[in-house]
DNA sequence: AGCAACGATTCAT
DNA sequence: ATGAATCGTTGCT
């Protein structure tokens, strides 16, 4: 019930989990120490997350929880439909929603799971990778080891 | 409630 | 390269 929070070294840095025994709430990159748990949704998640890093798994198993505005949601959930090493424009999803760019890229920046909801797969029109909540060296890394083990899974 | 300002953008000069 | 257009959110009043 209470919530709890879950810090753990990964080869791309430190990752914070919070959420609650039955699922995730929020994933992102963090300031603090690493702690232990014996949470055992976090522990699957610490292990899928590693897995995902070096390229071993495309997917997650893991059940995560979050709260967002009506638009956050749509938009969220068009982004959790792009493919392992794809990638899909800002664009095209504003106007699977009738809206703007910019707006999607606002909600974007608002996600609260990294990775689980693959916001680096969303790029500009123009090729260019734009921005993300971890600097877009980052999402370069991701879209990297993505584009690597896409063939081998 | 209304309004101005601000983005992880895009399009036309 | 620069500026206007765009739309959801936030932070005023």
């Amino acid at each position: 019930m209470c919530i709890q929070e879950y810090i753990f070294d990964t080869s791309l840095g430190k990752l914070l989990i919070n959420g609650n025994k039955k699922s995730i709430s929020k994933i992102t990159l963090a300031l603090g120490a690493p702690n232990k748990t014996t949470n055992k949704n976090f522990l699957l998640a610490e292990k899928e997350l590693n897995l995902y890093f070096e390229g071993k798994i495309k997917e997650f198993s893991f059940k995560i929880n979050i709260f967002g505005t009506p638009f956050q949601l749509k938009v969220w959930s068009l982004i959790k439909k792009i493919k392992y090493a794809d990638t899909s424009f800002y664009s095209t999803i504003s106007k699977k929603l009738s809206s703007s760019p910019r707006a999607v890229g606002k909600a974007c920046s608002t996600n609260p799971c990294i990775l689980i909801i693959p916001c680096h797969r969303v790029i500009l029109q123009s090729g260019k990778l734009g921005g993300y909540i971890l600097g877009s060296e980052f999402k370069k890394t991701l879209l990297k080891i993505e584009k690597e083990t896409a063939n081998e899974l």
